[in-house]
DNA sequence: TTATACCACAAAATATTATTTGGTGCGAAG
DNA sequence: CTTCGCACCAAATAATATTTTGTGGTATAA
């Protein structure tokens, strides 16, 4: 039962100013897409309604609120069993700090991506709550050393 | 030239539930944070004037847009000199598809995160676009099979 | 072809929300 | 002790979202 969504060019066209910037208003979307306010809006509450669009979220500058550094951490569970993969995630999903937990193919099991205020913290972190989870084989950390690209607006086919 | 900017509990509440949900009424925001609308605003606003909310963004469901596939690319380059990094960041951010690109420490140089439509069009994706940069040196994909946890949170000390 | 139901849209009225204004109290600096 | 400046509140105003109403175009069935 897939209720089927069609988009025409004007909804890709709004997914995209969106995505990009959540705060335009009604008035300024509607000029930029060629339409009048009120079709405008009913589209977006379209898109809301169905799904497509999940959610709005602010953006932080992560350094400016203390948060310098960011990784990813390859980690291999003792087995691949859905106990083990289950008391992984569960554990992980406790830790406010794990912002990322992905189930991925190849030789690492998941890989997750990790905010931390500093490398001691990133370290007393990863001791104290990470590394002992029971299920855990082993992990590798990849430090983030500059970020050249983050884009928040996905491409729409 | 810092302007040292400081936070207390009410901005990061603030700061918290934005990133949760920036669709908010000022009123709403004021009422959760125990404040009358106008400081709740101002404190909004400084915190915007002074890049710690760098922006807002709509988050779409990947699915539902026809975005079924999403990887993690490790990519070494033939060298780590300047000359070779721009020319493959420079490659990079003409590609839609490469919505992050993070320069790591390890083995592996640059970590990406690719969006593509299903496996036929990523495969494409990767050989006539990403693999034939020329300081490429190898690569290896990551499919991601599912996703645990994506939060937009960070978890503010 | 013609009738009919249905969308998508625009314009204007209304409701909601953001923003400004003016005034009060409190803490820090002189 | 006084004064300044800041954070705050309440209420007025301005901007914006949302609803309502009516129209034209289009696909469908007789």
């Amino acid at each position: 039962m897939k209720p089927k969504i069609k988009l025409d060019k004007i909804d890709r066209r709004i997914l995209e100013i969106l995505q990009a910037n959540a705060k335009i208003t009604n008035a300024q979307l509607a000029n930029e897409i060629g339409l009048s306010p009120a079709p405008t809006l009913e589209r977006v509450k379209k898109l809301e309604v169905s799904g497509i669009i999940k959610s709005y979220h602010a953006m932080l500058d992560n350094e400016k609120v203390g948060l310098g550094v960011s990784t990813f951490v390859m980690v291999s569970l003792k087995g691949h069993n859905k106990v083990n993969i289950e008391a992984f995630t569960q554990a992980i999903n406790e830790i406010d700090e794990v912002i990322e937990c992905h189930h991925i193919t190849g030789s690492g099991d998941f890989i997750l991506k990790i905010i931390a205020q500093d490398i001691a913290a990133y370290q007393k972190l990863m001791l104290e709550k990470v590394t002992n989870i029971e299920v855990v084989d082993n992990m590798q950390s990849l430090v983030i050393l500059s970020t050249f690209k983050d884009s928040k607006v996905m491409p729409i086919p």
